[in-house]
DNA sequence: TGAACATATGAACAAATGCTCATATATCGA
DNA sequence: TCGATATATGAGCATTTGTTCATATGTTCA
């Protein structure tokens, strides 16, 4: 039983990195502003200022926050003219939204 | 389509508070710290000194992110002698950590 | 009751974060 | 080509966050 602890002790070490790309993730995700444009987006592909017109901070912040998501692969962006549309780079990113909401409306 | 997307901003918008609580969810798994305990407990209940074992970092330290992890419902805790045991509060955490994982080695 | 052990708490601090402001870059139309 | 519009970028700043240190609380056992 004590073994078993340890055994389990040298599992979540010897795989640190994995978490730490873990936490990363769920770090996205971890403010309001990001999460409301991912949501957004699992409705309708958008451009940054129809992002900016909900979110009730500049168009500045949201290319700051869009540039994050973009870093990180949960969304991609193509040019149409004057404006950048921004989409969810996969279907993944809309079933963590969907996991972390069951949670909240248990 | 852009009544579409105004319909999808007013949506947004009308539940504010519902992303923010999402956000905070996530917020607290995007520490590694966290991670590693929330993950430890998906394969055993156990007590702070085991868990501040196999962290690098201090007993305080662990007992501080225990005590978010308590108050945001994501972990309980009982008192065994001197030692007090913490376990995951529900089952829905581990969904939460595999949904991210899946996200990760996709 | 007092010493030893386990956990919790509060203050302090460095690092990270998210925002704004100013400005740069890119595209289109006259 | 120039002005207007859309987006991106960098600096600066206030706030939040995760940690440590010191210490308090709680529990057991001699």
């Amino acid at each position: 039983m004590n073994t078993n602890i340890a055994r389990i002790q040298e599992a979540i070490n010897r795989n640190a990195d994995l978490w730490e790309e873990l936490a990363n993730l769920y770090k996205i995700f971890g403010d309001s502003s990001r999460v409301k444009i991912l949501v957004a987006l699992t409705q309708s592909e958008m451009c940054v200022g129809e992002i900016s017109e909900f979110l009730s901070i500049t168009q500045s912040a949201v290319s700051h926050q869009l540039r994050i998501l973009k870093t990180s692969n949960l969304v991609k962006s193509r040019r149409d003219g004057k404006n950048v549309i921004y989409s969810l780079a996969d279907e993944h990113i809309k079933h963590i939204i969907d996991c972390g909401m069951e949670h909240i409306t248990e």
